[in-house]
Parts: C-alpha cells; structure tokens; sequence
DNA sequence: TGCACTATTTGACATAGGTCAAAGGATACC
DNA sequence: GGTATCCTTTGACCTATGTCAAATAGTGCA
C-alpha cells in the first residue's frame, strides 16, 4: 500500500495537496530487526509503513519485553504519546522484516497540520480509527480467555502468526509463549 | 468545568468561532441512573460533561454489566464508535449521578468540523488524548496486578470511589466486587 | 422508626494460566 | 556438514483471582 494512495482514500485531497503532503515525506529502508526508537528517547517521526511489518515494546523491570502493537502494511506507526507530547518514549520501536518506510517530522507534520484544513481531517481520522482498534484490543484483554484473544488477534492481523515469533505474539496478547503454544497446538488436533 | 472555557483551554479559538460553536450545544439536565443510549441504538449525540459522571458499559451474555469508561467533569462522553460510524453501540451509556450535559448531534458536528480549521484541531487532540489514555488503561489491564490497577484507576479518576459503586468499579477493572472488596480492606488494615 | 431492598464483605473452594526446567526443532554461520 | 544459538513445545507444579453462597451493613422510603 503507496502513501499517495492511502492519504487519498481517506481524505479527498486535491493533486496539489497530495503532492505538497508526500514532498515532506522521506523514503527509508530499514533492516530486519532494526531499532527505530528506544526507551527513554524522543520519538521524532511518524512513519508509513510500505512494506513490512514493525511493532512498539517495553521491557518489564525482569527484562522480558512485551509487545504493546503490531503495525502492517498500510498503516502509520510511532511511539504516539512521545511524538505527540515530544516527552521520552516508553517504547522502543523495531521493524521485524526488512521494511520500506516514509517518514516525517513532527514540524513537517505540524506544517502541514496548519497549513491545511485536509490534513487536520485526515489527523482527526486516523486517531478515531486508532481508537476503535485500541478499545477493541482492551476489550479483549479485559474479557476474554486466552483462546479467545488468539482468535481476535487473528482478526486484527491475520497474516501475523507466520510473520513475527511465538514470544512477540503472545505478550501483544498478555499470555506467555508456552499459554499460546498450547492454545495452537488443540487447534492443530482440532482440525485433524 | 465549563463547556466555553474547555474549549479555549485547548485550541485558541476566536470569541465569534467559540459563540458558533457553542450555539450548536445543547444543555440537557438529566437524572441519576439515566440512559443516555441502549446497545443496539445509534448513539446520535456527542456530550460534554459540565457536571455529574457517566460511564459505557455492556451487557455480558451472562447479564452482568461490564463497565467500559468513566467520564468525569470536562470531559467528552459517547460511545465513540457507534457516534462516528453511525453504527449501532456496543454500549449503553448511563449517567451515574443527577447531571448537566451539553450535546450536540453528528451533522452539527460535521458542520463545524467542515466550517472551522480549528475545530477540526479540536477533534484532532481530544482523540489523540483519549487514545493516550486507553493506551495507559490497556497497559495497566493486561500488565498489572488486580492491586496495581486498583492504584492506577485511582490516578485517572480520583473521586470516582466515593461516587460510583463497587461493582461498576470492579468490572472497570477486570475482576470481580468480591476481589476489589478485598483489596480495600487490606488497604485501610494497612493504614491503621 | 422500622422495613425492604441493595450494596458490600467474608469464607470455602475451584481453576485458568503462570513459572520453572528441560527437551526438541529450526536456522545460520564457519 | 557440523556445531552453536535461538525458538518452540512439553511436563509438573503453583498461585492469583474467580465462583458460589451466606452474612452483614447501608439506604431510602412509608
């Protein structure tokens, strides 16, 4: 999924918006396994994610890390509170393939927040939608077994369970990797 | 907490665009235990809470409520979803104590989104401040201890103990009346 | 002032999922 | 192709929190 593409089926912008917009954009490659933030740092940029997938994580005081977001093609990623608040991150940010990203700038972003009333828009969605999803995950955390949050994980990211190891997967879901081994390994005799 | 000055608060508003947007609002007083919106009905209305509480719940197949969110003085309420995607709500939304709201519908809404660049920067920082705080309440459900997402509620909502009851507590926070029963105990034996 | 109803506390017991430890499998590098 | 490393699975046991049921405390209303 291109830049140009997504902005546009969100928002109806015009050539010359799109254009100016995608300018204050910078294409990156990123390897596998590359750190983009870390703890403690000021996340400075939003980025798109082309092709790829990345995910946030913190580290619990017994150094196991638990992943707090999976971000798949098509979607922005960041550490949100610290890009927004320019406060240091509680997450670190990594890409778990070789990805292709766009980013920006938190004043490229304000820029064009200012600059037009689009943007602001495509903003305010974005962050709606986020919500939706974060409140779906919560509910699920909150009120579901374990079986039933693999289920809605699924959902949310299907093609993840090929894609990112046993252990990010099951801290995203707040299980630990031998609770998720076992839930997979009665849906495999389940469907024999 | 009212409605003019929340507004102010957050984005520099000219006194012409905050009377037009104001005039959109409508006060309603409503009483204690109210239903605001049932599960299945289109939420139609944003609200402001100038004074009272309210929460989201919902209905588990058991019959048991599930409380989702408090919403405090100065605060916006709705259930999020169903308000924006005009679909029917998960939720029901209740007012807990005897309250005066300011509302305003969807198509009022879109109008100001569309006539002011600021409004839509309103729209566009609440959600990024609601989204940090379901992040936070995500992280203390699915990482915390029933005794540490006591605390942490605490801090997001310091009077709420005195005001809402115990079950609607406790389901807020993922355990049961009789498990939040017992952890205020072992608080005031502490204390003594 | 007392009754009826609702909310909270307490106790005994059950269980989902965690912890710890070890054994397999897969991958990659020399 | 062999060995070191990392990832996943399995087993035995443990603990925080849930369930169910009953006792007690609060509250509003006649």
């Amino acid at each position: 999924m291109n830049l140009t593409d997504f902005l546009k089926n969100i928002v109806p912008f015009s050539p010359e918006e799109l254009a100016d917009i995608t300018a204050h954009f910078e294409r990156e490659i990123v390897s596998k396994n590359q750190i983009l933030v870390k703890e403690e740092q000021v996340c400075t940029k939003l980025y798109f994610v082309e092709k790829g997938v990345g995910r946030s994580y913190y580290l619990k005081e017994d150094g196991k890390e638990v992943t707090q977001w999976f971000f798949m093609e098509g979607k922005f990623m960041s550490s949100i509170e610290s890009f927004f608040q320019q406060s240091p991150s509680l997450y670190y940010l990594e890409m778990l393939e070789e990805s292709v990203l766009y980013s920006i700038t938190r004043e490229n972003l304000d820029l064009l927040f200012a600059r037009y009333h689009n943007m602001e828009k495509l903003g305010r969605l974005l962050s709606t939608e986020m919500l939706t999803r974060v409140v779906n995950k919560l509910n699920a955390v909150q009120f579901q077994t374990a079986r039933e949050r693999y289920d809605y994980m699924l959902t949310e990211f299907p093609s993840i369970s090929s894609r990112v190891s046993l252990g990010s997967i099951a801290s995203y879901l707040g299980m630990t990797q031998e609770t998720l081994s076992r839930i997979r390994r009665a849906d495999i005799s389940k469907k024999s």
